[in-house]
DNA sequence: CCCGTTTCTTAAACTATATTAAGGCCATTT
DNA sequence: AAATGGCCTTAATATAGTTTAAGAAACGGG
């Protein structure tokens, strides 16, 4: 029995946007991933444990953060609709994961399982392209907020930040931006009257 | 006419950690590719220009910057032996490049054309997953680098970077390793003063 | 609708890092 | 031998960002 079609449609429009997909390569894909929901708060990855899934989602907003010796969290990726989140290293490797991935909005997602990913990869080859792809793009993200991070001040990531996520920018609180952007809630607070004053 | 197998031995030796090929997929991929001599300093690629080729790196090591509004240069990424180097962004999009690649010292490399690539991915559909997982460990090595730079001190990152590249750190001038730690040749000067008295 | 939390802000004191300036060392060129 | 340029260091001063503490505003859960 295959999961209800309508809510499954989503990831499938999103891999059309890379390459075409047949009707036969559509079912196996549905065979294989499940529809959750997720509350506000829950955790899909916990720091000690393995990261099992691929997560795409359909509806809400995640945060992914590693958390130091003193207790205090670091915001790594945030991701929304139509994006994808996972501890890659720790889905690949099996190990342990230093991260958590925690819904700040309530949500909606699709996961694949690891050996149901790799049975999809098996046969389905376009998949390898279609995820080298999804992984590139966030190589090249990724790349931009080193440089961002290693040539800019607070004041020009956060403005930055801004322009590049506008959407993330007004759902999230700024303690969380904060996080993102390696500074501390007190010193955005600065920032943002700083440039209000302009 | 190929170009002489024993150049071009590195390349194929690097393709078989991932995935076995045959030889006939080995004689494709030697018919496509370039081998080329490079100086110390010398440029691969320049800001303004679209980065034309996948860099697999023979012998020696490069950089990978960006130049800000003040003409300083910020060290993106260093690469040496086994390893490849491209702006991946610039690269599919076939888009001007906002990054310069310079070599460090001379070295020996192995070109892949865009054109060339895209016809090995239709051709060899292993190589899509080979570089799937070439992309999704850098960019797991990638994630790791911004968890320290909105986490860590300058002098955590510094040994860090020790840790983690020792060969690079042994080859390349403080200068440079500075730039990539996002902070000034001085401040790195003090950490390693501050560190030696330790 | 109220209560407890989370979120945002302000400000003073403090710490990490940048800037500027200068000098020394080493290898390479003239 | 002198000159050049790259590299590394030191130190004084300046700026960017943190810490601590506290209060006000907004929000979510019963």
């Amino acid at each position: 029995m295959l999961p209800p079609l309508e809510k499954m449609e989503p990831i499938i429009h999103h891999f059309h946007k890379y390459l075409p997909l047949t009707e036969a390569e559509h079912e196996l894909i549905l065979s294989r991933i499940k529809h959750r929901q997720i509350k506000r708060r829950q955790m899909i990855l916990q720091e000690g444990l393995v990261c099992h899934h691929y997560t795409f989602i359909v509806k809400g907003c995640f945060k992914m953060y590693g958390v130091d010796d003193r207790g205090i969290e670091h915001n790594i990726q945030f991701a929304a609709e139509d994006d994808w989140i996972a501890d890659i290293g720790s889905f690949h490797s099996k190990k342990p994961s230093g991260f958590f991935i925690e819904a700040v909005e309530p949500s909606e997602i699709i996961q694949i399982e690891q050996q149901d990913l790799y049975f999809l990869y098996i046969n389905i080859p376009k998949l390898d392209r279609i995820f080298k792809v999804i992984v590139e793009n966030k190589y090249v993200e990724l790349q931009n907020r080193v440089l961002q991070n290693i040539s800019s001040t607070a004041q020009q990531r956060y403005v930055n930040f801004l322009e590049q996520y506008p959407t993330l920018a007004s759902r999230l609180p700024n303690v969380q931006i904060a996080s993102y952007l390696g500074i501390t809630p007190e010193f955005l607070s600065k920032i943002r009257k700083d440039l209000s004053g302009k």
